[in-house]
DNA sequence: GCCAACGTTGGC
DNA sequence: GCCAACGTTGGC
């Protein structure tokens, strides 16, 4: 079993728009960085957990989701007009890829990002690193347990 | 709105 | 292969 935090601004794309899809499923699309595409391609599996974050003006972490259905080909960057839309994917070498994600729970709070860097415990949390820019990163079973019980 | 930090691009 | 310039992310 895998932990995740994955990245999103709430205008884009919210924890309630994710509970509002058909079965609560959605694909995990317009990843374009390459790190972030390979935990997807690479690593993430059916069931892992994952933790929801908004970025943008109250970034915080809003909920928990699970991975549906692991990597497989980002269709938007072979749709021209599409603001990910990538000449170089083809079907051969689709570049870039993406995961579906599953709602599982949205926090009765949201945990703030402010909030996780007063926690000692995280302080070796990657989102919370100078400098983090990735959208998809791993987070350890305990910061993933920690920031559960902060919610509560 | 600003700006720090980072990834990518392209000239050399 | 280096590095300057640029675009983007994302917190504040």
């Amino acid at each position: 079993m895998n932990y995740w935090l994955m990245k999103s601004e709430p205008n884009e794309f919210s924890i309630d728009d994710l509970k509002n899809r058909p079965a609560g499923t959605d694909c995990w699309d317009g990843v374009r960085n390459y790190q972030a595409r390979n935990f997807m391609r690479d690593e993430m599996r059916v069931k892992d957990r994952v933790l929801f974050y908004h970025s943008g003006k109250n970034p915080a972490v809003v909920g928990t989701a699970r991975i549906a259905k692991a990597g497989y080909p980002d269709h938007t960057a072979r749709e021209r007009g599409s603001k990910h839309f990538d000449t170089r994917s083809t079907p051969e070498n689709p570049i870039w890829f993406m995961v579906d994600v599953k709602f599982e729970k949205k926090f009765s709070r949201a945990v703030s990002l402010a909030e996780l860097r007063k926690i000692s415990a995280l302080r070796e949390m990657t989102l919370l690193r100078k400098g983090n820019r990735l959208s998809v990163m791993p987070v350890t079973r305990e910061e993933f347990d920690t920031i559960l019980s902060l919610a509560k």
